[in-house]
DNA sequence: CACCATGTTCCTTG
DNA sequence: CCAAGGAACATGGT
């Protein structure tokens, strides 16, 4: 469950149930989740250290931590991968098949489940000190977005994959803040003008504001945690009941835009899937 | 069996 | 240097 918003909501949920917490074990149960770090260096850096505070960065999960004899201040880093998950379990449930990452807690645990184990579980901060512009702080300005598309001939879809232009756009919300904006995902960034490029930063903030808030309203107490991703692509909940749909264009090949009643398309860039209306996001500006 | 999948990184080719 | 394409990672769903 892994694009900006979806980390934004386990963030909010995971800190008020970690802070303050020590963390009284730490097993790391697939070494590659820890990478560039050993195993051995994640247990030396989290046992026994009292959890701050539980923040985001882009797609990353910040774990900040202080030793408890040492007082020496760490930060862990988390990212979800494909398919990664992060909740409490309660004392008696069973961990998951795909368990990780887990950190004892005293009666919870804190379980990184990822079935792909695309995951990251480390001590490594260099790919966040890289990272663009938070896209929902007033870094990310309209005029920041056009200088940066100005320096790229890449396809406009492509470039907003790319985290160090802004962090924390996915695949999904890529092609969803395109068809809010009104905009080919085909065009190269180089060629959008000022006025489309602020429409798209609006779309872009608007977009991941909305999944923000549509996320925050599903409960996520303990092991209900398990079922966000489900109730955030708008499939159905645990209890086979439809969940309202969040997304305009991603996933809806062959089936008619909301705005437009055209027919949306998948094409393929850069080996992923995008979503868009030709109608509604045509490849030529029309002027007048 | 086929193809698809919310991400990142590395490698090759042009 | 840039862009594009493919592969790798590893597992599961349809």
């Amino acid at each position: 469950m892994p694009e900006l918003p979806e980390v934004e909501v386990l963030v909010r949920h995971l800190h008020p149930c970690l802070v303050g917490k020590k963390i009284q074990s730490v097993s790391i149960r697939r070494t590659r989740i820890a990478r560039p770090n050993t195993p051995e260096e994640i247990v030396r850096a989290l046992l026994g250290a009292k959890i701050e505070s539980v923040t985001r960065r882009g797609k990353y999960l910040l774990f900040h931590v202080v030793g408890d004899r040492t007082g020496k201040h760490g930060v862990a880093v988390g990212h979800l991968g494909m398919t990664g998950r992060m909740y409490l379990l309660a004392p008696n449930d069973a961990l998951p098949p795909h368990a990780a990452v887990v950190l004892g807690l005293g009666k919870t645990s804190l379980v990184f489940e990822d079935t792909r184990y695309f995951g990251r579980f480390c001590l490594d901060i260099s790919t966040i000190a890289r990272l663009g512009p938070e896209p929902l702080e007033n870094a990310f300005t309209a005029e920041y977005l056009f200088e940066q598309l100005r320096q790229s001939r890449q396809a406009l879809k492509v470039k907003l994959l790319d985290q160090e232009l802004v962090a924390g756009i996915g695949n999904i919300y890529a092609s969803e803040a395109l068809h809010r904006a009104g905009i080919s995902p085909f065009v190269r960034a180089f060629r959008l003008p000022l006025d489309a490029s602020k429409r798209l930063r609006d779309a872009i903030r608007a977009v991941l504001r909305e999944a923000i808030s549509f996320g925050s309203t599903v409960p996520l107490n303990s092991s209900d945690t398990k079922t966000d991703a489900l109730f955030f692509y708008g499939r159905k909940s645990d209890a086979g009941a439809p969940v309202a749909e969040v997304l305009r264009v991603y996933g809806r090949d062959g089936l008619s835009c909301c705005t437009c009643g055209g027919l949306i398309r998948r094409a393929v860039q850069a080996g992923r899937s995008t979503f868009y209306c030709p109608r509604c996001q045509p490849v030529m500006r029309r002027i007048r």
